[in-house]
DNA sequence: TACAATACCGAAACCGGTTTCGTTTATTTT
DNA sequence: AAAATAAACGAAACCGGTTTCGGTATTGTA
C-alpha cells in the first residue's frame, strides 16, 4: 500500500485521469455544484470513495485564500501552575474549532520575543484567520496590536477597549457581590481581600464586587482589609500574613483565584488558625483539586466548556461577517459551598 | 496602511515588480542562493525589509511539500482533571516546536468519532508531519495504526510495540522501587498499592517497581495489598476503603498518581486516618497542588519541559531522517519528600 | 582576438487544489 | 427544421510561493 514512510496518497490528478474527466471538473463534482450532471457527481464520488481520495489541505486553503485556523498564545504560565483551566479550555475550544472545519494553532512565547511579537508574526504570515486572547489586561498590548490591524479576535476577559472588541467574560463583580453577601449573612464582618495584579481586569472587577457589598452593608470600607496578590499561592501566604497578624484579624478572606486561596490556606494553617472555625477562606477558579482540601474549598466556579465554546462561536461568527457590531457576553459564575467557610466564632 | 480588516500584505509578486526582477530570482534571493549576485541578494533583502514583505506560510508549504506541523490530540480527560501536566505540555513542546518553524496543531476527539479517526483525517488531509502521542496504552490503537501507515511519530509512554516506535518515557518502575524502598527503610512492612487500568503500561511498570521491592524484601508477595484504580480521585477513595478495611491494615499506601493519592487521601481520613502519623501516602506526578495539601504530598515528580523538549527533539530528528533506527529514551523521577510519608507507628 | 567557462538572472513548470469563462452537445421553443 | 436555451464539461487562469533549466553578458584562458 505505501512505501518507506508516507502513504501513498491519490491526488485530485489521479482522480480526473482515472474517471476521463479534468481536475476542474472533478473539483467542482466533489463540492457539489449544479453544473456537473447528478450521475457524473455521483460517478466522481464514488471513485473517489474508493481510491481513498482526501484533498490536501494546504492547497485548498491556498486556493481558497484562508487559512480556517485560529490561533491561541499561550500566555506565560506560573512557574508552579496550580489550575487546569487552560488545558480544559483548549480541549474544549479545539472541539468545538474542528466540528466547523477549523484548526486550533496553539503558539508559546520563548524568551527571547515579546508576546506581542508573537501575535505579529502570525499575522504576517497569515498562519491563522483570527485569535483567540487569555488572562486579558487592562491595558493590553495583544489588543491593541490586533485592533490596529484590523485582526479578527475574541477575548476571554474584557479590557479598557471593551467597547471596541467581541469578548466573553465571567461577572467576576457579581461573583465576588455574591460571596461578600454569603460571609456577610454568616456574620462575618471584618472580612479581607487578597487580590490579584491590578493590571488584570478580571483582578479589579471582583475587588470592586468586593467593595459593593463592603460599603453598602458596613457604609465605611477599611483599606487595611484588601491586600495586593499576584494570583499565585505565594502570593496568597504573604498577604495572608499581612491580615492575619491584624487586631483585630479578619474572619474571612475572599481571594481572588484559588490559587491565592491555597496559599492563603497553607498560611493561615501555619499561624495556628483552624478553618473554617477561625477563618474562612473563599476562592475563585473551581478547580477540582479544591475538592480534596481539608476542608474542601469553597470556590466561585464556572463552565470552563460553555466559556469555550461560546467563545468559539462568537469568534467564528466574526470571521464569516467581518462587518458585524461588536459583540460581547457576560456568564456568571456559582458559588460553590464546599466546607471552608462558616460562621464566624 | 490597510482598510477595512485585513491588514494590506505585499506577496512575492509586488516586491518582483518594485525591483524589476521577476518572482523566482527573488525567492532565490531571500533563500540565500548563490546564484544570485550578492549586490542583488542584499538589495532584495533591504526592499523586502522596507515594504514588510513576509512569505505565505501555506504557499511556502504547498511549493515545498511540506507543512512543517506537529499534531497533538488531546486524549480525553477526567472530567475532574486535577493535573495540569497537559497544560504544561503544550507549553513546552510548542516553544520547542516554534523555535525550529514548527506550528503545533492541537486537535480533540470529538464524541462521535473515535480517537484513531481523528488520525486517519489528520493523516490523510495532509496537514502535519507527525504526532506526538500522550497516556500510551499497552495495546494502543493510535500506534497500530500509525505503524501500519508509516507516519512519523513519537510516544510520551511505552507501548507494547514499543521496539518498533520512538518512545520517551519516565522509568516508572525505577520510581516505584524507589518509593517502596523508602517506605521499607521507614520501617513499613504492610504497604499498599493503588495502581491504574491495566489498560495503561505506565501503571504496569509502577506495579512492577512495587512488586519489586516488596517480594525481594518481604519475599512473599500479598495481593490483597495491590488494589485496582483508574488513576482518579473517586478511583483513590474506593480503593482507599478496600484497602483501610483489611485487618491488620496497610500502614503505608503507594498511588500510581498524584490524583488516585487525593482520594487515598479523603478517604483515609473520612475514616478517622491520621497522616503521615498513621497512614503514609506517596502520589506520583509532581502536581503543584501537592505542595498546598496538610501535609503537603510526597511524590514522584520529574520535568514535564524537560520531557516535552527531548519528544520535541526525538520527533524532528525522525521527520529530518525517517531512515533513522528505532531511538528511545528513559528518564527518571525523583522522590520528592514533603511529609505525608513517615515511619509507622 | 577568438573560445570556453563562469556568473547572474529570466522563463516556465510545479505544488494541489478552486473558480471563471467558454465551448460543445442536448433539449426546448417557435 | 432552424433558432434559442439549457445542460454538462473542458481549458486555462489563479492562489503565492519554490525550483529547474536555459540563455546572456561577463570574465578568464589560450
Amino acid at each position: 500500500m505505501n512505501e518507506r514512510g508516507k502513504p501513498s496518497e491519490v491526488r485530485i490528478s489521479d482522480l480526473a485521469l482515472e474517471l476521463g474527466l479534468t481536475k476542474g471538473t472533478v473539483s467542482r463534482a466533489l463540492n457539489g455544484y449544479e453544473d456537473i450532471s447528478k450521475k457524473t457527481r455521483q460517478r466522481v464520488t464514488e471513485v473517489a470513495r474508493i481510491l481513498g481520495y482526501v484533498p490536501t489541505t494546504q492547497a485548498r486553503r491556498l486556493a481558497m485564500g484562508l487559512t480556517e485556523t485560529v490561533g491561541l498564545v499561550l500566555p506565560p504560565m506560573p512557574s508552579q501552575p496550580v489550575n487546569t483551566f487552560v488545558s480544559e479550555f483548549i480541549d474544549s475550544i479545539s472541539a468545538a474549532l474542528n466540528i466547523h472545519g477549523y484548526d486550533l494553532l496553539v503558539h508559546s512565547v520563548n524568551s527571547e520575543e515579546s508576546e506581542v511579537d508573537q501575535y505579529q508574526r502570525l499575522v504576517h504570515s497569515r498562519k491563522v484567520d483570527g485569535f483567540i486572547i487569555l488572562r486579558t489586561l487592562e491595558v493590553d498590548p495583544r489588543v491593541d496590536y490586533l485592533l490596529k490591524e484590523g485582526f479578527p479576535f475574541v477575548t476571554h476577559g474584557r479590557t479598557a477597549r471593551m467597547a471596541e472588541h467581541d469578548w466573553f467574560d465571567i461577572d467576576g463583580e457579581k461573583a465576588f457581590r455574591d460571596a461578600t453577601s454569603h460571609l456577610v449573612k454568616l456574620g462575618h464582618q471584618r472580612i479581607g481581600f487578597v487580590g490579584g495584579g491590578n493590571e488584570f481586569f478580571s483582578a479589579q472587577l471582583r475587588l470592586k464586587g468586593y467593595r459593593n457589598i463592603m460599603e453598602e452593608t458596613y457604609d465605611n470600607k477599611i483599606s487595611s482589609l484588601e491586600q495586593p496578590g499576584n494570583l499565585t499561592g505565594l502570593g496568597g501566604e504573604t498577604a495572608a500574613r499581612n491580615l492575619l497578624k491584624q487586631n483585630p484579624c479578619p474572619t474571612a478572606i475572599l481571594c481572588a483565584n484559588d490559587a491565592t486561596a491555597l496559599g492563603v490556606i497553607k498560611a493561615a494553617r501555619e499561624l495556628g488558625f483552624r478553618i473554617p472555625q477561625q477563618l474562612s477562606v473563599i476562592g475563585y477558579d473551581g478547580i477540582a483539586l479544591g475538592g480534596y482540601l481539608d476542608p474542601p474549598l469553597t470556590t466561585l466556579t464556572f463552565s470552563i466548556d460553555a466559556s469555550g465554546r461560546e467563545i468559539v462561536a462568537m469568534l467564528l461568527r466574526r470571521l464569516k461577517e467581518p462587518g458585524l457590531p461588536v459583540i460581547s457576553k457576560l456568564a456568571s459564575a456559582t458559588l460553590k459551598l464546599r466546607g471552608s467557610e462558616g460562621p464566624p466564632t
